[in-house]
DNA sequence: GATAAGCCTGAATCCCGGG
DNA sequence: GCCCGGGATTCAGGCTTAT
């Protein structure tokens, strides 16, 4: 298959059309591939791109119908795509393509990979028999996932992420200032909490169904993509469904390559990324330091739309004004920048600072102290 | 090996002395094996167990420890050779004692495996591949987990369980009332959130240095056993250590079985486990499940009058009526009738309906569910 | 229009005892 | 072992409809 046959291209004002790229001048930048994920793999060169993020299917093995009590039908997984006749059938699949994503990896680069207890054993084992290095294991803890209706297990509420590196001898991007400024000070841990994909974000069709079983939330691929990877890097997903990795990876100003074979999903993918904004190249910031204050962290606070990237805070007499970083960090005019608390120490001449007390926003010409949104935060969020 | 060479029996007023188990007779209750894990499994009778809980070894390549098929250690070696060298290894140890475990399981009994990320991928895959049905991965999130110094990835927070039963067709023990109570009335989810075990709890030498390197908290194995197990259960602990699971199960009136190779852990924990309380029998909790109480039957109710044949039942809104026949059947005003529940499902158009909470009776005027004359039998009649 | 109640749905391997 | 039928079983959040 020539690349030309499957490329959907993006417009020309994509960010990706001005930018070299010296070590892969013919990688098909911003755009989805059409068609089978292995076939398409194999069409692109070898140690070429940054970061793989793969939300493969997850051979769920359901049998029957499953009713709620009030009598309610489940709306399970039922796609061809995900049935498998065997594991070993899975485990061939699995081996495949973690061996296309593995040599078209750089050799810095990492991948990331989501799966539950159905397939993620399988596919943490290939990883590792491929060569790959674990880094993490990463759990995504639902807020709100579905209950288990027969009362016959825990309930399922978590879904497992692997983070790996090309080999044990890369020297892989963890941006690990910028997730602690992210985090309010405090190491991110591997454990995240957040919740599944749904309301405005979830996109449906005309008739109001969900166009993808398993759309993933826009704050997961944040965090990943803020953590290991950086501006201008090149991000694939070999299963871009809907393309919620194109969107995010937009938002960063990364570079993204898409791989998908349903017609439907490729559509849909292609207008939600056209329409997503671009942030600001000054906002892109790196973070650098360290403190402490738990609960409601700022990161929390962008991930649910609270604080957006470019957003302008001030001290409560606008003596300093900061912009707001994708990574939770403030910039100042003088280029300064640090957590909320850092960089109000600092433009204080201060040893310490309690940064959701300095910080104000604006709202109806009013300045508020950050603190306010954390408190809308956890009204809403108790 | 004969039993008899490794087996370090409690005393006689072992809650497990005088129990008999018609079908385990020669089972070391109540002991601690002393020996090498996949040989003494290999000694003990198939399907003789109700609950497998294992700590295997973790991590081959950072202690650089290499286990041979019969679990002896070999040197590590540190080529990129190795490390497939080193995981066949590992996974041929998983496979062995994994099917001695699968062999001496009962039918209708589930296991337990605790891991990291290191690790846990392949005990996972070789659970599968050796027939288990995965039931669900459970996660143990640190409160206080060690923080990653350098600073180069996700601090390392949780470990990860999983729970299987025998086979698909098992019909596994989930106490779930019991966990539901435990939960504030919440189904358990699959994240738990536990300290890690340390202070007084943390076994130390005379030197003042921790016995185990690893010893496991002991309300993880709380939640564990009381999840998955009944009083009289027999729970074997192949990794034994220092025997957090023999205290949980003395406390909670089961009887274990401990394998464990190391003198130094054996005798730390036989001591430990033979100050352990056992919980009064009456402690034993259930009262909450519905599945365990007495079935109490409508022609039951009928027969003690607490129904009447020409009684008149509604639905909670009144949208529905039946009358009740002298077989106990209901009969709406369009002619059809069946049981409770098939008569409720009929009118709902439902897959099936729990007649008791469906079908209301009239009392002063109000309309309270069936249920209600089910829980005044059983208060007349305990 | 604001508040309250009701409805819908989400990667789900989802019953069990008695004949 | 299989078959039959009683009857046990749900949480959070967003959106829609009703008051």
């Amino acid at each position: 298959m020539r690349l030309a046959e499957c490329v959907s291209r993006m417009s020309e004002e994509d960010i990706g059309g001005d930018t070299e790229l010296s070590d892969s001048p013919t990688l098909p930048l911003n755009s989805i591939l059409a068609g089978n994920c292995i076939e398409i793999l194999k069409t692109l060169p070898d140690n070429s791109v940054d970061l793989i993020f793969a939300d493969p299917p997850y051979n769920l093995q359901l049998s029957g119908e499953l009713f709620r009590p009030e009598g309610s039908r489940v709306d399970a997984v039922n796609n061809a795509w995900d049935k498998f006749d065997t594991f070993a059938a899975y485990d061939h699949f699995t081996c495949l393509w973690l061996k296309e994503a593995h040599r078209v990896l750089k050799e810095d680069g990492t991948i990331w990979v989501i799966g539950s207890y159905h397939n993620i054993f399988r596919v943490g084992t290939a990883l590792q028999d491929q060569g790959f290095w674990i880094l993490n294991d990463i759990i995504w803890r639902k807020s709100n996932p579905m209950p288990n209706f027969k009362g016959r297990r825990f309930t399922n509420a978590h879904e497992t992420l692997i983070w790996a590196s090309k080999s044990d001898k890369s020297r892989y991007v963890f941006n690990y200032a910028s997730l602690k400024t992210f985090n309010d000070d405090l190491q991110m841990r591997s454990d995240w909490l957040l919740p599944i994909c749904s309301g405005n974000e979830r996109l449906k069709g005309e008739n109001g169904q969900k166009i993808h079983p398993t759309q993933k939330p826009e704050a997961l691929l944040y965090r990943i993509i803020l953590a290991s990877s950086r501006p201008d890097d090149v991000i694939l997903d070999p299963f871009f469904g809907t393309g919620t990795t194109g969107v995010i990876a937009r938002h960063l100003r990364r570079h993204w390559i898409g791989i998908e074979q349903d017609p439907t999903y490729i559509k849909a993918a292609q207008a939600r990324i056209d329409k997503a904004e671009v942030f600001d190249e000054a906002l892109m910031g790196q973070a650098s330091n360290k403190r402490k204050q738990p609960r409601v962290t700022f990161g929390c606070l962008m991930e649910n739309g609270f604080i957006r990237p470019g957003h302008i805070l001030y001290d409560s007499r606008r003596r300093f004004k900061a912009v707001v970083n994708v990574d939770g960090a403030l910039q100042s005019a003088d280029g300064r920048s640090g957590s909320i608390h850092k960089l109000g120490a600092q433009l204080q001449q201060a040893v310490s600072c309690n940064g959701w007390i300095f910080w104000h926003f604006e709202e109806n010409n009013i300045l508020l102290p950050l603190d306010i949104l954390r408190q809308r935060y956890l009204a809403e969020n108790p």
